[in-house]
DNA sequence: CTAACTGCAAATAATTTGCAGCCGT
DNA sequence: ACGGCTGCAAATTATTTGCAGTTAG
């Protein structure tokens, strides 16, 4: 098992969170999937064994995990903010102050792949890496832009 | 400058798109800016100079030039699909077929970020990287999930 | 010329909020 | 008991689609 709801539940207790019948259903459905899952998908599971709990519910308490770190988000597909970009870049440095983007695709990740290529037995396609941050304008408290 | 808007042009009239005022004021826009845009920060920046542009232009734009690999999705921020996740855990790999995630957080990228740091005065205090592609099962035709 | 492109409006989809009543602790 | 939680409905936001008129090549 890859996160046991035991310990799901130990920590939103530890945070003054309630354990509603609805949480456990829910954390029920994320904890058991091995993949990743939309709000609307862990709704859409629900329906089968706990029918009735709502969509809202289901947003609210995975926003929650997610902000204890229990759940992470997946960011493949479906993200729609752009930069300008010379071909085949996709690494980039994001300042969450003012959004300036530095590209770093130079350095390349292939080890890295390889070796989990190797490891897990996955074929890669596709590579998403980005680091937030801030820029040194905004860490010396420049407005964001 | 970072990517020519002349040779944005170029690629676009090589597969075959026109190139029409609107698409020159969309590239204009992109590639001035040093950071992020979404469709409708694009749309609001138009409006200043090149007033008239529907949205919807933006987003049919956005979407040609990205697939072109012109300009890159951005992913932070504002992404919704989740996975459970021990705590601390912040890189997959994603299965594009049946949404398997595995995780490899125990390879760090501490060294790539601390040269990062150095490079660009950048502070990091958020990564996220994704491999995405498929794993055995799916390799081997198996049904998506 | 004519197929691609545009803008509008409307349709969809995704997410959030207001609120009255419920229930875990 | 009471303050957090839930579900509904409605509001908001984001994105896509249908279509008739326009235009780049």
């Amino acid at each position: 098992m890859r996160l046991s709801q035991r310990r799901i539940a130990a920590v939103l207790k530890k945070h003054g969170y309630r354990l509603t019948p609805q949480r456990r259903a829910i954390i029920e459905t994320v904890a058991l999937s091995r993949g990743h899952l939309t709000a609307a998908a862990v709704y859409g599971k629900l329906e089968q064994n706990h029918p009735g709990i709502g969509l809202v519910t289901v947003y609210r308490t995975l926003e929650i995990m997610a902000n204890l770190g229990l759940i992470c988000r997946v960011h493949s597909g479906g993200c729609n903010s752009y930069t300008a970009s010379a071909s085949g870049h996709h690494h980039h440095l994001v300042c969450g102050g003012c959004g300036l983007v530095v590209d770093f695709s130079r350095h390349n990740l292939a080890a890295l792949e390889k070796k989990l290529c190797r490891e897990t037995g996955f074929t890669i396609d596709g590579r998403l890496l980005e680091f937030s941050g801030l820029c040194r304008t905004c860490q010396a408290g420049g407005e964001p832009a």
